[in-house]
DNA sequence: TACATTAATAACCCGCCAGTCATTAACACC
DNA sequence: GGTGTTAATGACTGGCGGGTTATTAATGTA
């Protein structure tokens, strides 16, 4: 996704059956693994489907990605864990209060990948990480390991300043996983699937969630989160 | 599972091949499709091995339930939605402060449906819901709704009696609901296959969650949740 | 135009699995 | 022991899907 999107070479020139483009194949196939991925999980993709979205055979999507699972890495590789570098130095420079930056880190998160289509990998490895344990351990390695440390380093900011008590970090780091990542379970499974007559909005669900979070966490009793605060 | 465990009719005569046993079958079918819904996901388990582990042969479980969504619907009413009935008289019946409800509720529930096998059904239908609309409509009318109206009730009470600020309960629920199902696919995916350093000890987690709800939740400033509480 | 290289293809292999059905045998009753 | 009912079986079907391979043709070079 991320650097190689599909360009097609040339606009007047449509679809030649058989162009030969060594290039451009590996980025096209990962955005259609992605889709697919997110859209129908990983063991009910198929990945004839894969290809013919990428406009190309079968054949061709084994002569890129050795295995199904080789081309799942590779989604996660371009799609989630190339982010972190950007996240991590963009929490080391904020400069307010630690409340504003686990307001900002929670909705830029849910901004630049809850709300994506990228998100989708996250729901799909909880699903089905216990059929694909090597996929699994790929995943905890590449994306939970360093997402923790991450959420670690905000709350022993907020510790370290006095403005939150003296947490526990083995659980207090849930208190924030664990609401961001049942939104996106909940996007992706039932919310998705099922007419319910209370949606959830995620921006409102997710300004509750840090009232809780705050006032639960903030060593003096703290007023309500700032009405009109700016997310960026 | 809840009614009909299996009880071979003579433990000297061991397993008489082709027995007919009308009335024991679908228990232990039931018993056998859990175990292994619960392992494998719904789309992963073959309908054979469910069979065998009950110790009859494919045919015989297509007698007794017409097809694997059937048989899938069965398991469910079998063992997660028959205890709505329970719970709720005992919410009712509590006469503690609302604080002491909500931990104690938490704590039955994990003690009694999250740490059993039963609560891999509820990862099971995260994970594959989209897959299986069907199945995603039938456990959101069966389970979710009923769990939703027991954890608003029990907010309810609290901001009626005052001890709780007025609450958006549209969003509340989920203050209580997010971490709750967070343990339980956390336990059922990456937390079961792989090797961590810091694996999640239920009852610390849930301690520390209540730590924070409350003081997120209570109206006046509020101390730690009592140290020696019994959640029974 | 002739030739070499290799990207791309389509047919193929092989194992798997939900659901069916004709056959078999356990049991009840006489 | 004989007979009818039906619980239980297991072989079978039809379709699917990951991965392979022999073949085809696009492109570069001379």
């Amino acid at each position: 996704m991320s650097l190689h999107v599909s360009q097609h070479h040339h606009p007047a020139e449509p679809l030649a059956k058989r162009a030969r483009r060594k290039e451009a194949r590996p980025g096209e196939l990962l955005a259609a693994a992605l889709d697919l991925f997110v859209e129908k999980g990983f063991a009910a993709t198929r990945a004839e489907e894969v290809a013919k979205r990428a406009g190309v055979s079968k054949g061709t999507l084994f002569l890129y990605f050795s295995s199904k699972e080789e081309l799942f890495k590779a989604v996660v590789r371009d799609s989630v864990s190339g982010r972190y570098p950007e996240w991590r130095s963009e929490i080391d420079a904020f400069r307010g209060s630690t409340a504003d930056l686990l307001h900002h880190s929670m909705f830029t998160w849910w901004a630049r990948y809850g709300a994506t289509k990228a998100s989708g990998i996250s729901k799909l490895i909880m699903s089905e990480a216990s059929n694909f344990p090597e996929l699994a351990m790929f995943y905890q390695q590449e994306v939970v390991e360093p997402g923790r440390e991450l959420i670690r380093r905000i709350l022993q900011r907020g510790v370290d300043s006095g403005e939150f008590r003296p947490l526990d970090m083995r659980y207090s780091i849930y208190t924030v996983l664990a609401p961001m990542l049942f939104l996106l379970m909940w996007k992706h499974s039932l919310g998705a699937c099922v007419p319910n007559n209370a949606p959830i909005v995620p921006e409102d669900y997710i300004k509750a969630q840090i009232n809780t979070i705050l006032q639960g966490l903030c060593a003096a009793p703290v007023l309500q989160v700032k009405k009109g605060h700016k997310p960026s």
